[in-house]
RNA sequence: GCGGAAAUAGCUCAGUUGGUAGAGCAUCAGCUUCCCAAGCUGAGGGUCGCGGGUUCGAUUCCCGUUUUCCGCUCCA
C-alpha cells in the first residue's frame, strides 16, 4: 500500500469514527473547512492541554492570555499584513502564467511611451537642428493619439484600482488588447484580489470606517497586550505570553485535508528578551520545542529542522520544525526571531510607548521577541497520521488501530461486560461509575467482546476493562492493552492507578 | 486560479447498451455464544453531489456548477 492510499484510508477513517467531518457536508461542503467530531474534539483538547501545561505551568515566566479575534484595523497596518498581498492578479489561460493586472497595464503604457519616443527620434532625425520637441509633441498626430490613449488608460486604471473595481481592470486589459508575453494570446481569466485577510464590518454596514479583519495570526493579540501583562503580572524580562486561538487566512489554494485550512487554530508563545540576546533564546526555544514534540513518542525520525534562508520582513532568524506527514516532510511549527519589528511598529502606529524598563541594566528598550508558533490542526494531523496503522494479526485477521499517545487519546478506557446478562452489566456500570470522574470512559455491551476491542482500537483507546463471571466473586477484571493486545487480570481497586500511570499529563510533562 | 480525474447507503464499491438501484462491512432490535471483527432472524438508511438541457422517460447522454483527489500555481 502506498502512502497516498494509506492517507486516503486515514481520511475515511477520521470521518467514519467521528474525528473530522467536512464542514457543511449536507450542503456539499465548504472548500478547505472541516469540523471536529466527537472523537476529534477530545484529541484536540488534549493536544491543547499538553501544550498549555508545557508552556504555562512548567515555566514560571510564561503566562497565558486569550485575546479577541477582532482587533483594531490599524494593527494590521502596523504588522505589515495590509500592505502585503493586496494585488489584483490575472491569469492567462493558455500560458497559465499569473500577472499583476496593474503591472500589465503599466507595461502597456510604457510601450506606448516608447512609441512616442521613437516618433520623437524620427522627428529629430528629419528636422535636425530646427527640431522643436515641444511643438512636435503638441502637433504630431501619432504622438497625440498615443498620448490620449496613455492618459485615458492611466486614468481609468487608477480609478479602477482606487474603487477596487476588478471588472473594470479586466475590461481595460481586454480593450487595450494586451497579450500574454509568453503565450501571445488574450485569453484572460477574471481579475482577482488576493488579500490573505478576511474582512467584515462592525456596526453600520454602510460606513466604510467599520471595516475590520479576522486576525490572520494570533501573535498580534499578544504584542498589543504585552505591556498590560508585563505590568499587571509583574513580569521581568525574559518572559513569555502564550495563546491558543483561531486565525483566518484566505488561502488561494487550501488543500491536503486539514493541513492547510482557511480557518485554523494556532498555539503561539511570544518570548520577550533583551536586545542582543535573542539568538541565545532562539537556539534554546528551537531545542525546547523539538523536545516537546519528541516526548509524544511519534518517532524521533519523523521530525527535522528546516532553517529559513530567505527571511520574512520581520525576522532575523527563523526555522521550521517539519514533520513527516504521509505527503512528505512539511511545516508543523515555526520558531522565529522576530526582532523588535512588531513592537516598534505598534509603538509608531499607536503613538504609545511600548518600552520595558530593565531594572538590571537601568535601561529602557523595546524588547526583542522569539516566537514559537505551532498549527494545532497540523499537530492533530501529525498525531493521527503517525498513529494510524492497518495491521495483520497472527491469526490472519486484520485490525485498524490508532496508536495515539495514551495521554492524548480521546477515550482512555472502555468498560465492557463479557456478556450482557448474569449481572455483569450492572457490575460494569458500577466500575464505570468509579472511573468516570478520572477518565473519559466508554461503556459497550453490544456484540462480541472481540468486536468491541476492535472498535476501541479504531478510536485509539489505550485500555479495555472486561468484567467476567469471576469478577463477581473475586472483584478482579482483565485489562487489555491496545498496542500489545495483551491482557492482565487485576483487582478493580488497582485500575485507577494503572490507567493513570499510562495516560496522565504529569508523566509526559516530567519528560520535558 | 488553470489542466486532468472523480462524486451511487455511515464506509468500500458494483450496476443500469436510457425504463425511478444492489452487495459487503457498519448501524439498530431480538435470539444464541462468551476474551480478540462468530451465527441466526428482522429492521432502518439512497429523489445515484446540485441545477439545467435532450428524451415519452435521465442515476446513465450533453452543458453548467459545487466538492474532493492528482499536477501546476501560490504560500508575508
Amino acid at each position: 500500500m502506498t502512502q497516498e492510499e494509506l492517507f486516503k484510508n486515514l481520511i475515511a477513517h477520521a470521518k467514519e469514527y467521528g474525528f473530522i467531518f467536512p464542514s457543511s457536508e449536507i450542503y456539499d461542503g465548504l472548500s478547505a473547512v472541516y469540523d471536529y467530531g466527537q472523537m476529534g474534539v477530545e484529541l484536540k483538547n488534549n493536544i491543547k492541554k499538553y501544550w498549555w501545561d508545557a508552556m504555562v505551568r512548567l515555566n514560571e515566566n510564561i503566562v497565558g492570555i486569550d485575546s479577541a479575534i477582532f482587533m483594531h484595523p490599524k494593527i494590521w497596518e502596523a504588522s505589515g499584513h495590509v500592505g502585503a498581498f493586496n494585488d489584483p492578479l490575472i491569469d492567462n489561460k493558455d500560458s497559465k502564467k499569473r500577472y499583476r493586472a496593474d503591472v500589465l497595464l503599466e507595461d502597456y503604457i510604457a510601450k506606448l511611451e516608447e512609441k512616442i519616443e521613437k516618433e520623437v527620434a524620427k522627428g529629430r532625425k528629419k528636422f535636425g537642428d530646427s527640431f522643436n520637441e515641444e511643438q512636435f509633441l503638441a502637433t504630431n498626430p501619432n504622438v497625440l493619439r498615443n498620448r490620449t490613449k496613455i492618459d485615458n488608460v492611466r486614468e481609468r486604471m487608477v480609478k479602477a484600482l482606487n474603487d477596487n473595481d476588478l471588472k473594470a481592470l479586466r475590461d481595460l486589459i481586454v480593450e487595450c488588447e494586451i497579450a500574454c508575453p509568453i503565450s501571445g494570446t488574450k485569453n484572460w481569466t477574471d481579475v482577482r484580489q488576493f488579500n490573505l485577510m478576511f474582512s467584515t464590518q462592525v456596526g453600520s454596514v454602510s460606513d466604510d470606517a467599520g471595516l475590520i479583519y479576522l486576525r490572520p495570526e494570533t501573535a498580534q493579540g499578544i504584542f498589543v497586550n504585552y505591556l498590560n501583562v508585563q505590568k499587571t503580572g509583574r513580569m521581568k524580562i525574559p518572559f513569555g505570553i502564550a495563546q491558543i486561538g483561531k486565525a483566518f487566512r484566505n488561502e488561494i489554494v487550501a488543500r491536503q485535508f486539514i493541513f492547510r485550512m482557511r480557518e485554523f487554530e494556532q498555539m503561539e508563545m511570544q518570548f520577550f528578551v533583551r536586545p542582543g540576546e535573542e539568538m541565545k533564546w532562539y537556539a534554546m526555544w528551537k531545542e525546547k520545542r523539538l523536545q516537546w514534540h519528541k516526548a509524544l513518542g511519534l518517532g524521533d525520525g519523523k521530525y527535522r529542522f528546516h532553517d529559513h534562508e530567505k527571511l520574512a520582513h520581520y525576522a532575523n532568524a527563523a526555522c521550521d520544525i517539519e514533520f513527516e506527514f504521509p505527503f512528505g516532510f512539511k511545516e508543523l511549527e515555526g520558531v522565529h526571531s522576530r526582532t523588535n519589528f512588531d513592537l516598534s511598529n505598534h509603538q509608531k502606529f499607536s503613538g504609545k510607548k511600548l518600552q520595558y524598563f530593565d531594572p538590571e541594566t537601568n535601561e529602557s528598550y523595546v524588547p526583542y521577541v522569539i516566537e514559537t508558533s505551532i498549527g494545532l490542526d497540523r499537530c492533530f494531523l501529525a498525531v493521527l497520521s503517525a498513529a494510524y496503522h492497518e495491521e495483520k494479526l497472527a491469526d490472519g485477521e486484520e485490525r485498524v488501530v490508532l496508536r495515539i499517545p495514551p495521554v492524548l487519546a480521546p477515550v482512555k478506557v472502555a468498560v465492557l461486560p463479557l456478556v450482557k446478562k448474569d449481572g455483569l452489566p450492572e457490575k460494569a456500570r458500577e466500575i464505570l461509575g468509579s472511573l468516570k470522574y478520572e477518565f473519559n470512559c466508554q461503556y459497550d455491551e453490544k456484540d462480541s467482546i472481540g468486536k468491541r476491542y476492535r472498535r476501541q482500537d479504531a478510536i485509539g483507546t489505550p485500555y479495555c476493562v472486561t468484567i467476567d463471571h469471576d469478577t463477581l466473586k473475586d472483584n478482579c477484571v482483565t485489562i487489555r492493552d491496545r498496542d500489545t493486545m495483551e491482557q492482565e487480570r487485576v483487582s478493580v481497586d488497582r485500575l485507577k492507578d494503572i490507567i493513570e500511570e499510562k495516560v496522565s499529563f504529569k508523566n509526559i510533562l516530567k519528560k520535558l
